[in-house]
DNA sequence: TCAAGCCGAATTGTATACAATCACGCGAAT
DNA sequence: ATTCGCGTGATTGTATACAATTCGGCTTGA
């Protein structure tokens, strides 16, 4: 629902009006309503009185900047959990690593990626830090969907290679490796992500 | 009205239904079904289906992960403020400093804080940067409400100094310690924060 | 011609009624 | 005694009607 009313076509500047997404979805305007203001608390849109919702532009610059974000957080919680090395997130890492290798289809798990990178973040200790990782987590599955999954398939051997520095570096307690394997992981992505963007933006173009 | 839900008076664990919320608030559901989803945005509620918010535990655990991650995402920003050192931005900071130093009150004035801040997390160029430390300076707000503003008198002459310190890093492009004096800047408010805090236990439990 | 003021349409903000869902307690069967 | 199942009440999710606000254009006057 949320991800439908980014249907990937708009631009910034666009204006949609409540009542012109619950033409578009048959529901009423309350759970859109909540719907536009979630996605104004991912940063999305802005909502202005009377005006109607206006999307934030969503170019290279954006995702540059999202990825700088996620980065900063993600390092972070990485050196923390490369610190602190709690046994019981260790596991559960290791147990999210391995159901990544073993998936090993052509597409990669998004899902379980996402269960690894929660739980390097839980290990962090610092549940907030938790909290504000699993949010662009969301934004980045929300993108995800809006950009087309397909579009970001092929790096899988490549994750699964990065994932394990990141993972060793953990349980070596080196904080510096750790963090720059994650640095490095999320730089892929980020590439990775333009690319599927750029692409998508040609196929609307068409 | 969002603030209002916290009063300060209650402890991790505790749940507040919608109709409790408005029976105390005199305002409809819809209302107060916006400001609890936006207390979960922020982190301190949790809702669950059919079992009421459930407020989130906020401790002095909880305001030391608060404010370390306040603390990442600012000091990045002081950092790059003073990689790029772009002059409409450095007006914009001295203004809101001035504005600061000659209030002179005994108590602060936060707004103008809040506006020092601001301009110096838009002079990293990340907007989405700027926006998350804006959504933090949301945050700690609400918390002043709720705690009191009065109890974070006192520390005037000490926060203007420690901003001059910073400005005075960034106009030289000096970011190591630009960031330096915004991470001492932080782990201040974070001290006074917490003293704060424990007070308004004490009261209380009065 | 231009500016000021006002009116109406459009849009969001709020209240309330109704539907769906889930938790909790009770009772019966094993 | 414990567990399973069910029914009821409570709670949230959704729809819709109404109030408040605001933007745009039109008129009117100088």
């Amino acid at each position: 629902m949320i991800a439908g009313l980014l249907d990937g076509t708009w631009k910034g500047g666009d204006r949609l009006t409540e009542a012109e997404a619950v033409e578009r979805f048959g529901v009423s305007r309350t759970p859109v309503r909540e719907a536009l203001l979630e996605l104004q608390g991912l940063g999305l849109v802005e909502l202005r009185r009377n005006c109607g919702a206006v999307f934030a532009p969503f170019g290279p610059d954006e995702l540059r900047d999202l990825y700088a974000v996620r980065s900063l957080l993600e390092v972070e919680a990485t050196r923390l959990a490369a610190t602190r090395l709690e046994k019981d997130w260790i596991e559960a890492m290791i147990a999210a690593f391995e159901k990544i290798r073993d998936q090993g289809g052509v597409d990669p798990d998004w899902e379980s990626d996402r269960e690894l990178h929660t739980a390097i973040a839980e290990a962090s200790g610092n549940r907030r830090l938790a909290a504000e990782i699993a949010r662009y987590g969301e934004l980045v599955q929300l993108m995800r969907e809006i950009v087309g999954e397909q579009a970001l398939g092929g790096i899988h051997n490549t994750t699964v290679n990065e994932h394990l520095d990141i993972l060793h570096a953990i349980e070596r307690r080196d904080e510096a490796s750790a963090a720059e394997a994650m640095r490095r992981h999320l730089a892929q992505a980020a590439d990775s992500a333009a690319g599927a963007t750029l692409r998508r933006r040609e196929e609307i173009r068409e």
